[in-house]
DNA sequence: GCATATTTGTCCGTATGTATA
DNA sequence: CTATACATACGGACAAATATG
């Protein structure tokens, strides 16, 4: 067991073992990427045998690759039938932000608590989302405002907290591509983030984690008006 | 699309649908249950070869229930070499221990705001904790600490909450089993949940949040002993 | 450092069961 | 009710990586 490899040997090996993903987890993560990129549609039914030809690999493969999909809840595992996108219901959109309100607020409480929390990547993101804005790349500023609460709850310095975010948030975009135009959706919160990033730099994390609480009020309260109002199909 | 059938029969047609689950899901169940249990001490290497044999399914079928468990966190999975029960490391229990008590609290302060939470099962799982502790039968003190504390954060009536706190205590068995005497660990608590469910009773929920935040700060500390102190070899 | 045995990763063919037109 | 399409599960095969002597 006594290692005779010098340190720089080690370090390589340790790389290429945690670079290494097997086929399933690559498979995963395309998939991922095209659902959470609205590019399969909530409610769409993903045929193995399609999918699997698609992407050259084994119904075996592809099938341990929903199994992790599953259990993000982005797709949902009818026995017999298949697995679909999944789609939210009005009450399951309004318990994501019930549980978003608490890790958000969470996290700023306990940033402030151990010390002035570093704001250089919160603040990266809020100049970000403002340019994108200004030059109405809608998709960007979309992108950027997610990325901008997830670096909100890694200023509580947690790896599962973080974890937690950012499943949270790929269920959410669910959520969003049932809108007709999910890139306008966020941009009035653009501001509201500029806003939270000041109260933050003058050491008022309560008052951010006030304002946090009333900011995901509203942006609950509108998606739910998309839900049962106008049936608006995206695209 | 029309339904001919009467009520009766599609609602059993739905039970049929709801109560039946893949092979897969029952080996994931078992494997579950063996791991929280202690019967496979964290670190050990769960053969596919052997399980799958010990258990009368396919390779193909026992890997899908390991994707399934690596996810809940129970395992982990190492390219070419198999999977593993977790081990904990005391990073990481701070780490479990810092989102419970957000979970936790966060809960408590939830099921105060939307009226008079119903206190029954919580009650109950104290009282017979309480019973179970006077008679020294530990191993059902231990569970039925966790069921007291699962009971709790199902006062908010959140299901992802719910689903959040399971995941969490099935990962903190794990950090249990590493202590020698398990059982014991959860006795003094037994007190101190009674207590909570005191100030519960009389309508102090935020008094109950604090109690409960120095609470699992105390248990945490107690955990952290048992990692870094003695080595106590489990059994 | 090398050769070997073991174990996992991946794929395929197939038989069975289930849902739906 | 039948037929079709599809998912479920099994067992076998071989490649690739790892562990062992």
């Amino acid at each position: 067991m006594t290692d005779t490899r010098d340190m720089t040997t080690v370090l390589a090996d340790e790389r290429r073992r945690l670079a290494r993903v097997g086929t399933a987890e690559r498979v995963t993560e395309i998939l991922r990427e095209q659902i959470t990129a609205g590019r399969f549609a909530p409610g769409t039914r993903l045929s193995e045998e399609k999918i699997a030809d698609a992407l050259g690999v084994s119904r075996n493969t592809l099938r341990e690759a929903f199994r992790l999909l599953g259990h993000e809840k982005l797709v949902v595992h009818e026995l017999n039938r298949g697995v679909f996108v999944r789609v939210l219901t009005a009450e399951e959109v309004s318990d994501l932000y019930l549980l978003r309100q608490i890790v958000e607020c969470s996290a700023l409480v306990l940033a402030a608590r151990s010390g002035t929390p570093d704001l250089t990547r919160v603040v990266n993101a809020v100049e970000q989302a403002e340019t994108a804005a200004v030059e109405k790349r809608w998709h960007e500023v979309a992108t950027l405002d997610l990325q901008f609460h997830q670096e909100l709850v890694a200023l509580a310095h947690s790896p599962r907290l973080d974890d937690l975010m950012r499943r949270l948030l790929a269920e959410l975009r669910l959520a969003f591509h049932i809108m007709s135009s999910s890139g306008q959706f966020h941009e009035p919160y653009v501001l509201r983030n500029r806003n939270l990033v000041t109260l933050l730099q003058h050491g008022k994390a309560d008052d951010a984690s006030r304002e946090l609480q009333s900011y995901l009020k509203d942006a609950l309260s509108q998606l739910l008006r998309a839900f049962t109002g106008g049936e608006t199909t995206a695209e």
